[in-house]
DNA sequence: ATGACAGTTCCAAACTGA
Protein backbone atom coordinates (compact mmCIF):
# COMPACT_ATOMS: atom_id res chain seq x y z
CA UNK A 1 0.00 0.00 0.00
CA UNK A 2 1.36 3.55 -0.86
CA UNK A 3 1.75 5.90 1.77
CA UNK A 4 2.13 9.46 2.44
CA UNK A 5 3.88 10.68 5.64
CA UNK A 6 3.82 14.19 6.52
CA UNK A 7 5.76 15.84 9.59
CA UNK A 8 5.86 19.01 11.48
CA UNK A 9 9.13 20.11 13.54
CA UNK A 10 10.28 23.03 15.27
CA UNK A 11 13.71 22.90 15.08
CA UNK A 12 14.39 26.08 17.24
CA UNK A 13 16.95 27.66 14.62
CA UNK A 14 17.84 25.29 11.55
CA UNK A 15 21.22 26.43 11.57
CA UNK A 16 21.82 24.92 15.02
CA UNK A 17 20.00 21.96 14.52
CA UNK A 18 21.14 20.96 11.04
CA UNK A 19 23.13 17.98 11.96
CA UNK A 20 19.82 16.46 13.79
CA UNK A 21 17.60 17.97 11.20
CA UNK A 22 19.58 16.06 8.59
CA UNK A 23 19.73 12.49 10.69
CA UNK A 24 15.84 12.92 11.37
CA UNK A 25 14.95 13.38 7.46
CA UNK A 26 17.28 10.29 6.16
CA UNK A 27 16.13 7.90 9.75
CA UNK A 28 12.50 8.61 8.72
CA UNK A 29 12.14 9.58 5.46
CA UNK A 30 8.90 12.25 5.57
CA UNK A 31 7.88 12.74 2.07
CA UNK A 32 6.43 15.94 3.17
CA UNK A 33 8.23 18.49 6.05
CA UNK A 34 6.72 21.04 7.56
CA UNK A 35 9.72 23.58 9.88
CA UNK A 36 9.28 25.92 12.44
CA UNK A 37 11.65 28.68 14.15
CA UNK A 38 13.99 28.55 11.53
CA UNK A 39 15.56 31.90 13.28
CA UNK A 40 17.55 32.81 10.15
CA UNK A 41 17.22 35.02 7.46
CA UNK A 42 16.80 33.17 3.74
CA UNK A 43 20.47 33.29 2.91
CA UNK A 44 21.42 31.09 5.53
CA UNK A 45 18.60 28.47 4.70
CA UNK A 46 20.54 25.12 4.14
CA UNK A 47 18.81 24.90 0.66
CA UNK A 48 21.63 22.67 -1.14
CA UNK A 49 22.25 20.53 2.37
CA UNK A 50 18.63 19.43 2.03
CA UNK A 51 19.05 18.88 -1.48
CA UNK A 52 21.76 16.82 -1.59
CA UNK A 53 19.42 13.93 0.72
CA UNK A 54 17.03 14.43 -2.11
CA UNK A 55 14.44 17.62 -0.67
CA UNK A 56 13.02 20.72 -1.91
CA UNK A 57 12.18 23.25 0.13
CA UNK A 58 10.36 26.24 0.15
CA UNK A 59 11.18 28.92 3.02
CA UNK A 60 10.24 31.94 4.39
CA UNK A 61 13.05 33.03 7.09
CA UNK A 62 13.46 35.97 9.10
CA UNK A 63 16.36 37.59 10.98
CA UNK A 64 16.49 36.19 14.72
CA UNK A 65 13.08 34.71 14.86
CA UNK A 66 10.11 32.83 13.43
CA UNK A 67 10.44 31.69 9.89
CA UNK A 68 8.96 28.57 8.38
CA UNK A 69 9.83 25.76 5.35
CA UNK A 70 8.31 23.08 3.80
CA UNK A 71 10.48 20.30 2.74
CA UNK A 72 9.89 17.76 -0.29
CA UNK A 73 11.21 14.97 -1.42
CA UNK A 74 11.04 13.32 -4.81
CA UNK A 75 8.64 16.55 -5.94
CA UNK A 76 8.89 19.72 -6.69
CA UNK A 77 6.22 22.07 -3.79
CA UNK A 78 4.00 24.50 -5.61
CA UNK A 79 3.78 27.87 -3.54
CA UNK A 80 0.21 28.91 -2.86
CA UNK A 81 0.31 31.18 -0.14
CA UNK A 82 3.52 32.90 1.40
CA UNK A 83 1.73 34.72 4.77
CA UNK A 84 -2.09 34.19 6.04
CA UNK A 85 -4.64 36.80 4.56
CA UNK A 86 -4.59 39.95 6.26
CA UNK A 87 -0.96 39.81 7.87
CA UNK A 88 0.66 41.89 4.74
CA UNK A 89 2.29 44.53 6.71
CA UNK A 90 3.40 42.05 9.42
CA UNK A 91 7.04 41.31 9.47
CA UNK A 92 6.53 37.91 11.17
CA UNK A 93 7.26 34.72 9.01
CA UNK A 94 4.71 32.50 10.14
CA UNK A 95 2.64 30.71 7.39
CA UNK A 96 3.83 28.90 4.25
CA UNK A 97 1.09 26.87 2.09
CA UNK A 98 2.12 25.15 -0.47
CA UNK A 99 0.72 21.91 -2.73
CA UNK A 100 3.04 18.68 -3.15
CA UNK A 101 2.37 14.90 -3.24
CA UNK A 102 -1.47 16.05 -3.87
CA UNK A 103 -1.74 17.71 -0.53
CA UNK A 104 -2.12 21.28 -0.06
CA UNK A 105 -0.15 22.03 3.30
CA UNK A 106 -0.39 24.70 5.40
CA UNK A 107 3.08 25.41 7.79
CA UNK A 108 2.22 27.57 10.53
CA UNK A 109 4.03 28.96 13.65
CA UNK A 110 1.76 30.56 15.80
CA UNK A 111 2.47 32.70 18.31
CA UNK A 112 3.51 32.01 22.06
CA UNK A 113 1.49 34.82 23.05
CA UNK A 114 3.88 35.40 26.74
CA UNK A 115 3.45 37.04 28.94
CA UNK A 116 -0.08 37.25 29.18
CA UNK A 117 -2.17 39.60 29.27
CA UNK A 118 -0.54 41.91 27.57
CA UNK A 119 0.44 43.23 23.58
CA UNK A 120 1.93 40.04 22.65
CA UNK A 121 -1.27 37.38 23.65
CA UNK A 122 -3.48 40.20 22.13
CA UNK A 123 -1.03 39.31 18.86
CA UNK A 124 -1.38 35.62 19.58
CA UNK A 125 -5.36 35.87 19.47
CA UNK A 126 -5.35 38.30 16.37
CA UNK A 127 -2.84 35.95 14.39
CA UNK A 128 -5.14 33.50 15.66
CA UNK A 129 -8.29 35.11 14.14
CA UNK A 130 -6.73 34.75 10.78
CA UNK A 131 -5.93 31.57 10.57
CA UNK A 132 -9.35 30.75 11.52
CA UNK A 133 -10.67 32.60 9.14
CA UNK A 134 -7.86 31.60 6.35
CA UNK A 135 -9.05 27.94 7.65
CA UNK A 136 -12.56 28.58 6.54
CA UNK A 137 -11.72 28.61 2.73
CA UNK A 138 -9.44 25.56 3.39
CA UNK A 139 -12.28 23.79 5.22
CA UNK A 140 -14.60 22.28 2.92
CA UNK A 141 -12.54 22.21 -0.17
CA UNK A 142 -12.77 18.83 -2.72
CA UNK A 143 -8.79 19.02 -2.23
CA UNK A 144 -7.29 16.91 0.48
CA UNK A 145 -5.94 19.84 3.15
CA UNK A 146 -3.37 19.92 5.55
CA UNK A 147 -2.57 21.98 8.88
CA UNK A 148 0.73 21.52 10.41
CA UNK A 149 2.68 22.87 12.77
CA UNK A 150 3.44 24.66 16.37
CA UNK A 151 -0.13 25.98 17.32
CA UNK A 152 1.52 27.14 20.83
CA UNK A 153 -1.60 25.73 22.46
CA UNK A 154 -2.25 23.11 24.73
CA UNK A 155 -5.63 21.63 23.65
CA UNK A 156 -6.96 19.92 27.21
CA UNK A 157 -5.57 19.42 30.31
CA UNK A 158 -4.88 16.13 29.20
CA UNK A 159 -2.21 17.48 26.58
CA UNK A 160 0.40 18.51 29.15
CA UNK A 161 1.95 16.51 32.30
CA UNK A 162 0.70 18.96 34.76
CA UNK A 163 -1.09 22.49 34.09
CA UNK A 164 0.19 23.34 38.09
CA UNK A 165 3.13 25.82 36.79
CA UNK A 166 1.58 26.61 33.91
CA UNK A 167 -1.61 27.88 34.79
CA UNK A 168 -0.92 31.27 33.64
CA UNK A 169 0.85 30.78 30.50
CA UNK A 170 -0.15 31.78 27.41
CA UNK A 171 -0.17 28.17 26.15
CA UNK A 172 -3.19 27.08 28.42
CA UNK A 173 -5.24 30.28 28.62
CA UNK A 174 -9.19 29.47 27.99
CA UNK A 175 -8.88 32.03 25.38
CA UNK A 176 -6.06 30.01 23.34
CA UNK A 177 -8.35 26.74 24.03
CA UNK A 178 -11.11 28.62 22.61
CA UNK A 179 -9.57 29.51 19.46
CA UNK A 180 -8.52 26.11 19.24
CA UNK A 181 -11.71 24.51 19.22
CA UNK A 182 -12.96 26.86 17.15
CA UNK A 183 -10.75 26.26 14.51
CA UNK A 184 -11.57 22.28 15.19
CA UNK A 185 -15.59 22.79 14.75
CA UNK A 186 -15.14 23.88 11.49
CA UNK A 187 -14.19 20.71 10.68
CA UNK A 188 -10.99 20.06 10.74
CA UNK A 189 -9.36 16.52 12.38
CA UNK A 190 -6.69 16.64 15.38
CA UNK A 191 -4.96 13.80 13.54
CA UNK A 192 -2.96 12.45 16.85
CA UNK A 193 -5.67 12.91 19.49
CA UNK A 194 -8.39 10.88 17.03
CA UNK A 195 -6.11 7.94 16.52
CA UNK A 196 -5.27 7.71 19.90
CA UNK A 197 -7.95 10.01 22.58
CA UNK A 198 -7.00 8.03 25.58
CA UNK A 199 -2.56 8.21 25.23
CA UNK A 200 -0.44 10.47 26.73
CA UNK A 201 1.32 12.57 24.00
CA UNK A 202 3.87 15.34 23.44
CA UNK A 203 5.54 17.25 21.49
CA UNK A 204 7.81 19.30 23.44
CA UNK A 205 9.54 19.44 26.53
CA UNK A 206 11.03 22.50 27.73
CA UNK A 207 14.94 22.77 28.48
CA UNK A 208 14.50 23.37 32.19
CA UNK A 209 14.06 21.63 35.02
CA UNK A 210 15.23 18.20 33.47
CA UNK A 211 11.57 17.94 32.00
CA UNK A 212 12.61 15.61 28.93
CA UNK A 213 14.25 12.85 31.68
CA UNK A 214 11.10 13.29 33.74
CA UNK A 215 8.61 12.77 30.08
CA UNK A 216 7.09 16.45 31.76
CA UNK A 217 5.93 17.34 28.01
CA UNK A 218 3.39 19.39 26.52
CA UNK A 219 1.49 18.39 23.34
CA UNK A 220 1.43 21.86 21.30
CA UNK A 221 2.28 20.85 17.48
CA UNK A 222 -0.71 19.89 15.58
CA UNK A 223 -1.67 18.01 12.18
CA UNK A 224 -5.36 19.51 11.23
CA UNK A 225 -6.81 16.97 8.81
CA UNK A 226 -10.20 18.48 6.56
CA UNK A 227 -12.45 16.03 5.77
CA UNK A 228 -11.69 15.16 2.42
CA UNK A 229 -8.02 13.91 3.71
CA UNK A 230 -9.63 12.28 7.02
CA UNK A 231 -10.43 9.18 5.66
CA UNK A 232 -6.70 9.21 4.26
CA UNK A 233 -5.52 8.77 7.80
CA UNK A 234 -3.54 5.51 8.85
CA UNK A 235 -1.20 6.19 11.64
CA UNK A 236 0.26 9.26 12.98
CA UNK A 237 3.07 9.42 16.05
CA UNK A 238 5.91 11.42 17.22
CA UNK A 239 9.66 10.72 16.78
CA UNK A 240 10.48 11.12 20.49
CA UNK A 241 14.01 9.74 19.88
CA UNK A 242 15.07 12.75 18.57
CA UNK A 243 14.03 14.81 21.75
CA UNK A 244 16.74 12.50 22.98
CA UNK A 245 19.95 13.00 20.79
CA UNK A 246 22.85 15.85 21.48
CA UNK A 247 22.07 19.35 20.72
CA UNK A 248 18.11 18.14 20.45
CA UNK A 249 15.55 20.67 20.12
CA UNK A 250 13.13 21.29 22.52
CA UNK A 251 10.23 20.01 20.05
CA UNK A 252 10.31 16.45 18.41
CA UNK A 253 9.12 16.30 15.07
CA UNK A 254 5.31 14.93 14.65
CA UNK A 255 3.81 13.49 11.78
CA UNK A 256 0.83 11.16 10.10
CA UNK A 257 0.76 8.31 7.46
CA UNK A 258 -2.00 8.88 4.75
CA UNK A 259 -3.06 5.87 2.56
CA UNK A 260 -2.66 7.91 -0.97
CA UNK A 261 -4.71 4.97 -2.89
CA UNK A 262 -8.17 6.74 -1.32
CA UNK A 263 -6.60 10.01 -2.01
CA UNK A 264 -8.94 11.66 -5.16
C1' DA B 1 7.76 35.52 42.38
C1' DT B 2 11.90 34.05 40.00
C1' DG B 3 14.69 31.29 37.10
C1' DA B 4 15.99 27.12 35.43
C1' DC B 5 18.15 26.18 29.29
C1' DA B 6 19.06 27.39 24.54
C1' DG B 7 19.63 30.20 20.10
C1' DT B 8 20.27 34.60 18.15
C1' DT B 9 22.72 38.93 17.57
C1' DC B 10 26.93 44.67 14.83
C1' DC B 11 30.67 39.12 19.67
C1' DA B 12 28.11 39.83 24.42
C1' DA B 13 24.45 41.30 27.40
C1' DA B 14 19.81 41.25 26.13
C1' DC B 15 16.01 39.45 23.77
C1' DT B 16 12.69 35.58 22.97
C1' DG B 17 10.97 31.22 23.45
C1' DA B 18 7.05 27.95 25.91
Amino acid sequence: MKTLKIATFNVNGIRARLPNLLAWLERERPDIACLQELKAVDRYFPKADLEAIGYASLFMGQASWNGVAILVRDAEPLEVRRGLPGTEGDPQSRYLEAAAHGVLVGCLYLPNGNPQPGPKFDYKLAWFERLIEHAATLQGSDHPVVLAGDYNVVPTDFDIYNTRSWLKDALLQPQSRECYQRLLQQGWTDALRHLYPNDRIYTFWDYFRQHWQKNAGLRIDHLLLNPTLKPCLKNAGVDAWVRNEAHASDHAPTWIELNTRKLK
